[in-house]
DNA sequence: TGACAATATGCGCATGCGCTCATATAAATC
DNA sequence: GATTTATATGAGCGCATGCGCATATTGTCA
């Protein structure tokens, strides 16, 4: 099983983007269309300087976009799976906890209005 | 934005659990039929103590499901979303990374072998 | 009851990671 | 060129976490 070891690896790093609540917040900023880094900061409430590391990070890693702007840069989703991950999640954890009705609300404002009636 | 943070928080942990290669293991192991501690220890090459130590943390967290028979406890996938994002995830990296051939026919050694053709 | 097998747990170590402070780079405006 | 705005980065701290060793717990069988 050796051989899959690499596998993996790749797997878990790709999840590991995804287990960290100030990136899911960069995530649920960005999701609906391309911000700037001071528009993710105030939206996120989290440091300029965090804020930063985490979209070097999600960039690297083939997660988000860069566009620069004269003095700004423009961050965008580059991979749409990672959004597709968090509404698959939000639903399951929503329906987990049916009897935490606040919490599954919020919850399920990370779903486009169409799948909302779905779920 | 800060009422929302314990949903972050629960996504992010949810993520977690999969941000691991030894717990990836697991869930590959017995993810086609439950499987007892010493076969997922042969299975994943890993200590003893270290998977017992997952295989209590994906149970807590409500993975897994628990069976005891006699001296040997099986375990089981009780979340079939995790699943789910697995394969996902598999697919995704899979389709990134054409040009590493070797390494694409092993990630789609986890999907069925009815998806394996509509990827 | 004693010995052995299967699984879990306390403890300590080492590494990784998220965070912050200060500072660096880059672009705009004067 | 100097100042201001926007973003990135180096250094260090503290904490969470994965791991292994030894040992505890639970069950089986003689």
């Amino acid at each position: 099983m050796d051989e899959l070891d690499p596998v993996f690896d790749a797997v878990a790093a790709y999840f590991s983007v995804l287990s960290e609540p100030t990136r899911l917040k960069i995530m649920h900023a960005v999701c609906m269309g391309e911000k700037t880094v001071s528009q993710i900061v105030a939206e996120t409430g989290a440091t300029q300087t965090n804020v930063s590391r985490h979209l070097g990070l999600m960039h690297r890693q083939g997660v988000l976009a860069r566009r620069r702007n004269g003095n700004q840069i423009h961050y965008s989703v580059a991979d749409p799976t990672m959004i597709e991950l968090c509404r698959t999640v939000c639903i399951r954890i929503a329906s987990t906890i049916d009897e935490r009705r606040p919490l599954k609300k919020q919850l399920l404002k990370f779903l486009p209005p169409a799948r909302k009636r779905a779920a």
